[in-house]
DNA sequence: GCGACAG
DNA sequence: ATCTTGTCGC
């Protein structure tokens, strides 16, 4: 198994990755519609991690935007690249994710990220920095509101509220399942927040998570249990 | 200054 | 994220 580096000249302070999230929210794109519910595919992405062993998986698992079954999976074993800091965190999974992203033979289409894109202290989350680097559209989809506040959505499936950071509408509080906590929404790069929140829903036909998020949390804690067994054989 | 804080 | 048993409910 390789085991992927940190890539040269990555920041190593928050400062410096502060300064390269500026520099790349420049070329974040919101002006788009993005691909419509059902149209192509929709990638699923997430990481789990081995502190003790610095190590982090990634898993891209790729389903038909229509039917939702899985057209192809991959993953990647890297090395943390960079602390847990609230509002940095994809410094900590982006080289990791962009290499199992590498190994996807098909299209990935919509990527569909754990965290959040514009819902973010200064804009530029997870979800829009994998987009800016990929060039795809991709959603953030979040289980906790993080440090903003929300309008509680109605009970039913489909309801939402805003998610508000500084007075400013950031995202969506989206009810997937009926009476159940909802899970919060942002627009990530070259897409809607309408059309992020109508594939979110088509994508948790039954459970509060979208099966992309499902299917990529799978495997990468499949991934990383084969790399540590593997790693003390 | 202190606590909270996506994963 | 991750550490962790049983338990209530569909």
């Amino acid at each position: 198994m390789t085991i992927i580096e940190v890539p040269d000249g990555w920041p190593a302070d928050e400062e410096t990755a502060q300064a390269v999230q500026e520099e790349l929210r420049a070329r974040l794109v919101v002006a788009e519609e993005g691909p419509g519910v059902g149209e192509g595919n929709v990638t699923g992405v997430d990481v789990a991690y081995d502190d003790a062993r610095d190590l982090v998986a990634a898993a891209a698992v790729v389903l038909d935007g229509r039917t939702l079954e899985v057209v192809e999976e991959a993953t990647a074993v890297g090395r943390v690249s960079f602390p847990y800091v609230p509002g940095l965190l994809a410094f900590r999974e982006v080289p990791t994710v962009l290499a199992a992203l590498g190994r996807l033979a098909a299209r990935p289409g919509l990527l569909v990220c754990d965290g959040y894109g514009l819902a973010h202290p200064r804009r530029f989350g997870l979800a829009s920095h994998l987009g800016v680097l990929t060039g795809l559209p991709s959603v953030g989809v979040a289980k906790n509101p993080f440090t903003f506040t929300y309008a509680q959505p109605g009970e039913a499936r489909g309801e939402f509220g805003d998610l508000v950071a500084d007075g400013e509408t950031v995202g969506r509080a989206l009810r997937t399942r009926a009476g159940v906590k909802p899970v919060f929404v942002s627009v990530g790069h070259r897409v809607s927040l309408d059309r992020a929140c109508a594939h979110t829903l088509h994508l948790s036909p039954r459970y509060r998570l979208p099966e992309t998020t499902r299917h990529a949390d799978a495997l990468c804690r499949r991934a990383l249990g084969e790399a540590l067994s593997t790693n003390t054989e």
